[in-house]
DNA sequence: AAATTATCCTTACAAGTGTAATCTTAATTC
DNA sequence: GAATTAAGATTACACTTGTAAGGATAATTT
């Protein structure tokens, strides 16, 4: 069913800034990663990489150069968070949080979040 | 500090044998790999870049072809969890367990084993 | 020891990725 | 409208990855 397409990691700090912004200008994509050192060639390579995946489209209209977002955020994050369980931990989601419990050094105030996050879920 | 070589899903589906398994007889990796449908030469393929990469070596004593570990399986759980994280979540567990919890990935028993982990976690 | 089998080493090759440069065309400024 | 600037399209190139095949060598079987 689910069959969006890959996207790499470079790819993905673009597309972060899309999801966030979008619609969103040609020129704000590239100011907006300006922290990286990334030039802007690269950018619009990984533009339009990600117009050819079918991931935004560009909507440019006459005037400005603009592009949205075709596949939304919250697909990738399952996608990406399915493989990524299923690569590292199996699939199991228990083994994942007795892990990040054991080696993430979670604040006393961060497992209490947790816990409520989780109870709240009961109800 | 952390610069242990980055290595691809092929190479994490045969580390996932070496490390439950090492030291490990060559044929050993290759029956256990047997499901997946890769051929024996894909198999040593991998394992050759696994070799050049230094995550595992070759122990082979005279007689036998044996390979053993030598980078543990935690410190590459530790940067694929890191990794993700910072990739998907933007480095927030928090932001991570709401997902898992809004999309209805967890069982009620799962939840409660959860809990469980986490209560035990402030002790 | 010769034949067979298992394993290693070398080579291959297309697709994807990071990282652009060049050339062309559209938009903005003077 | 001509010059300048910004963006798109095309091309590049080395490295990684998935997926092996072929040839060399070591081990096992007969």
């Amino acid at each position: 069913m689910n069959e969006i397409p890959q996207i790499s990691n470079a790819e993905w700090e673009v597309m972060r800034i899309i999801w966030d912004k979008a619609p969103i200008k040609s020129a704000d994509i590239v100011k907006a990663l300006e922290e990286k050192d990334w030039s802007t060639k690269t950018i619009q390579t990984l533009v339009r990489r990600l117009l050819d995946k079918g991931v935004i489209t560009n909507i440019s209209n006459g005037k400005v150069y603009m592009y949205d977002v075709l596949i939304p955020e919250t697909e990738y994050i399952q996608k990406e968070t399915d493989g990524f369980l299923k690569r590292v931990y199996s699939g199991s989601i228990h083994h994942l949080m007795l892990n990040f419990v054991k080696n993430n050094n979670l604040s006393n105030n961060e497992v209490e979040e947790l816990i409520t996050i989780l109870k709240n879920k009961k109800d």
